[in-house]
Formats: structure tokens, C-alpha cells, sequence
DNA sequence: CTACGTGCAAACCGTTTGCGAGTCC
DNA sequence: GGACTCGCAAACGGTTTGCACGTAG
């Protein structure tokens, strides 16, 4: 049922070099290797995919990211701190919870909140297209 | 009532130079001189801090508008683009809702989705400290 | 004299790109 | 052959920083 990368891949005639074949598979191994909310930048990637493959390039991995972001198989999030980070995209959104002092990241759904902010965007004459939702909390011990 | 920049900068012992005070002229006649809704990033506010100054660098817009950040005079976004924005910190909090067309950003505050955040963050354990909230639309004609 | 702020230019860092070589059809 | 991809190194753009020179106390 779950289509790999590759399927999307095919479906959308992107061409699946080896190197992008040693990407998808960091990619589709991330969250079950590295846990759910694993959201690697692409130093990140890089380093994973050079076990695999010494040979490929961060400017590979730069065009392949964005690539597959075109493509609708990445997000990328614009965090603090400067560097992009992306994850797989799943069908079912979500938001992110991301601890101040780790920089862990628990991903969640909350669908009051999605309506309110169609909402939002409709009081004010806009169409909802897109939207960013982050909360920066401590954890409580 | 409400105190002005150099107020801000006496009663945290931040020293007001020929410089800074030039920038925090630029930064309160911000909103009404170029709109309610005005978020410059540091190339825009360079540019208008010339136009009182042309001797001010661009480097002391940067270590500047750090310093007033860190001393809870400005707050910085990084929305879309690579840039970051700035906007003076107002007293009451509010999110953004931006125009993906013309880059027009709308500011709005919503009282449910306050709470709500502060739920999910309550839910998994955590204190929420900050969050970020943006919405991205296009306007209906 | 000491501490700090500034202007300038160089460094920095994440990301993009031009180019020559290689690959697939 | 033509279209595309890759690795490399250079370029890019926003931001930071080292340094020499103020300037204030």
C-alpha cells in the first residue's frame, strides 16, 4: 500500500541514478534507524549516505534534496539555527514540538488548531494554502 | 506610558551611540512610516539608516540590531527567503499571516489557538516557552 | 589608561552553480 | 548524438569577526 520512494519516483519520471538510490534509502531508513521524528539537515545526510557511498557529493545531495522536494517525498523546515532539516513526508500532517534544551522533536496533530487557523486566514479574505506551527517548550520533570 | 527605545536601552545599561540612536529613530518611525505591518531585514533598515547617515555600516546594523534583540527591543523572524526580518516588539503577542503572492504580512492574534498550543505542549509534558505560528494564503477576490 | 563601539575588509558557512566528464537511450 | 547527471571547485549571499582606530569616562 505505502509506495516507496521509488515508486514516487517512477510516477513522476525522475530519473533514479545510483546516488539517488542510496538517498532514498537514507531516506526511508531514517525514522525507523535514527527514531520517529528524525529531521536530518544535509550535513546530516551527507555523512549517512558516505557509509554507504564515499563517492557522492554534498552537491549531489543538495540537488537531490531539493529534488525530492519538488517531487513532494521531502519537507524541508526552515528551523532556528541556520541549517535546512528535512523528513520523509508522510500523508498525515503535523506540527512540531522541539525541546529548547535537546532540540528533540515530537511531532503532533491537533485538528482544533487546523480548523482555527483556516479560520484565521478566512477572517481576514485569504485562502489557507500553507502554514507553519512550532512550539518551543521545556520539559517538565 | 509606553517608553521609547532609548528608555529601554538606559534601563538595561545598553550605551546609546550616535549610531544606535540613528537605527532606533529608523526602527519607531518604522511602522508609521511604512505601514502597520512592516517587517525589514537588515539590507532595508541599512538602507533608510543611510539616508540619515550614509557613515553607518552595515555591520553596525547587524551588531546592533543583535544587541537590541537580546535586550528585548526587536524580534527576528526567519520567514521564507534566507533574510531575516525584524519588527519592534510590541506588548501584546501576535502571529503572521503572509500574502505568498506579494510578501504583504498580516498580524492577528487569536486567543483560542493560544490556548490550544499551550495544551498540546501540556500534553506531552512540556512547559511552552515560545512558538511560532505562520499562515501562508493567497487572497480571494 | 581602560573599556568599548565603529568602519572596513576579510572570513565564514550553508547553499548554488559553471564546467568538463561520464552515462543512458 | 542529445539530454541528463555527477564531482569538483569556485561563486554566492547573508552574516560574523579580526583588527586598527576612534571616543568616552
Amino acid at each position: 500500500m505505502s509506495q516507496t520512494i521509488e515508486d514516487i519516483c517512477n510516477k513522476k519520471g525522475v530519473k533514479l541514478t545510483d546516488q539517488r538510490k542510496v538517498i532514498a534509502k537514507v531516506l526511508s531508513e531514517s525514522k525507523e534507524v535514527y527514531g520517529e521524528s528524525d529531521h536530518p539537515d544535509v550535513d546530516e545526510l551527507y555523512q549517512r549516505v558516505s557509509k554507504l557511498d564515499s563517492k557522492i557529493s554534498i552537491a549531489t545531495i543538495y540537488r537531490t534534496v531539493k529534488l525530492f522536494e519538488e517531487s513532494g517525498i521531502l519537507t524541508k523546515h526552515d528551523f532556528k539555527g541556520g541549517k535546512a532539516r528535512y523528513e520523509t513526508l508522510v500523508e498525515s500532517h503535523h506540527d512540531h514540538l522541539i525541546d529548547i534544551k535537546t532540540g528533540e522533536i515530537i511531532e503532533f496533530v491537533d485538528e482544533e488548531i487546523e480548523k482555527l487557523q483556516k479560520r484565521v486566514a478566512e477572517k481576514y479574505g485569504y485562502k489557507l494554502v500553507d502554514h507553519k506551527l512550532e512550539l518551543y517548550g521545556i520539559k517538565k520533570k
